[in-house]
DNA sequence: CACAAAATCCCCTTTTCAGGGGATTTTTAA
DNA sequence: TTAAAAATCCCCTGAAAAGGGGATTTTGTG
């Protein structure tokens, strides 16, 4: 086995994480820090002319959602591995990072085996979930694998949790009142809900609006 | 004019916002990182035997919450002022650690200089508050001071968002069916919102469940 | 103690929601 | 092109919530 360092870019809009990140990873064998990025758009203004192994990346960064940013490096340079880093530990965010290309999902506050450990792995190309990441995405997948929502069942979500009534609900998109009833209770039976409280807090609680 | 260095201690359980903090306030002349906590419970423990001038104190702790902590450590030691650091920039947190005792309040993405200023006003006795959290505070001051609510009735709201009915919350509560409708309907004339589905999602975006 | 705030309870009416059923027309993707 | 999925619409009934009113009993704190 030869021994070039793993080079490592990181893109965290957190002064904080990225002093972290330095002073955890900056003195560490195999791996080699190759570049910083605060925001979505300098991370990909980077990719352009250089390259790494690894990206670290925060999910919620302020120009673009991390998700899609993946997406997009996973797209453009297929062989650059991602290890997502996040502070919450939504099964809903592990999923979707994963399915849009990501290997690996690591919470912030992992220390710093944890994140030496992942980095390796995914730089190898394996897999990597935190072990609360990995709780959270089987949790979502045993308990409730949120069913899929159609386009007009959110618009509607998001205008009953804004606390409009039905018939308010059809003037404002042109259709009949039973039609939003019909959709209402597609979505209550979907969701496994029994009214519309409960409707409401699932929705929010599972990033649906 | 003396030149004893703030003592400062954090309580952050991500071992990389401590190295963070380490990295980047280390070697800064006038300050001197006194000790760290990853929870409330070791952050209590220290304080029995050592003191402190500043502590940057996140707010979400896995054992306690910080609003909880800053109040407890205020009544304790009064002498010791807080910088509250947190995530999130939300209105309703900056204002209830501010009322509780903080100092200040700055988020995780501010850069070092934002960091040190915040320690040496906050050292002096005075408040800081980084933009956005001021920001955050002055919308949640001008709009909507949230009313304060009732035990009896976040109780009540508890179970309105789990989907109880009110003849179902009434049994839960040993209490008439009316009892809870009265709850209910203050709620609503409280929050200033028209029915369930909006009472259930202002709640959850102002933490009050 | 006394006063205010909170919690408890009841009446009424109207509107909205939930649960059940069924049906047709557009879209979308294979 | 053709089947499946989504979106549209309607009927019915009973339950729950919203909106209005008022009243009494605890509790808590100065």
């Amino acid at each position: 086995m030869y021994n070039a360092a793993i080079r490592v870019f990181v893109v965290d809009d957190h002064p904080l994480v990225q002093e972290g990140m330095r002073s955890l990873l900056g003195n560490e064998k195999g791996i080699e820090i190759c570049g910083y990025a605060m925001t979505a758009q300098s991370c990909l203004g980077f990719f352009v002319h250089n390259s790494a192994d690894v990206i670290l990346m925060d999910i919620n960064l302020p120009d673009m959602n991390g998700i899609d940013l993946c997406k997009e490096i996973k797209t453009k340079y297929p062989g650059i591995m991602i290890l997502a880093l996040s502070t919450f530990n939504q099964g809903s965010y592990v999923t979707k990072m994963m399915e849009n290309g990501a290997s690996g999902y690591v919470v912030k506050n992992a220390d710093k085996n944890e994140l030496l450990e992942a980095i390796h792995e995914v730089s190898k190309g394996k897999t990597y979930l935190s072990f609360e990441a990995g709780q959270a995405m089987r949790k979502s997948n045993e308990s409730a694998q949120i069913p899929a929502i159609t386009r007009r069942e959110k618009e509607i979500l998001v205008l009953i949790a804004e606390g409009l009534t039905n018939p308010e609900i059809a003037g404002k998109l042109f259709v009949s009142p039973s039609t939003v009833d019909s959709h209402r209770k597609n979505l209550l039976a979907k969701l496994n809900v029994k009214n519309t409280a409960s409707l409401v807090k699932f929705a929010m609680d599972h990033q649906l609006i």
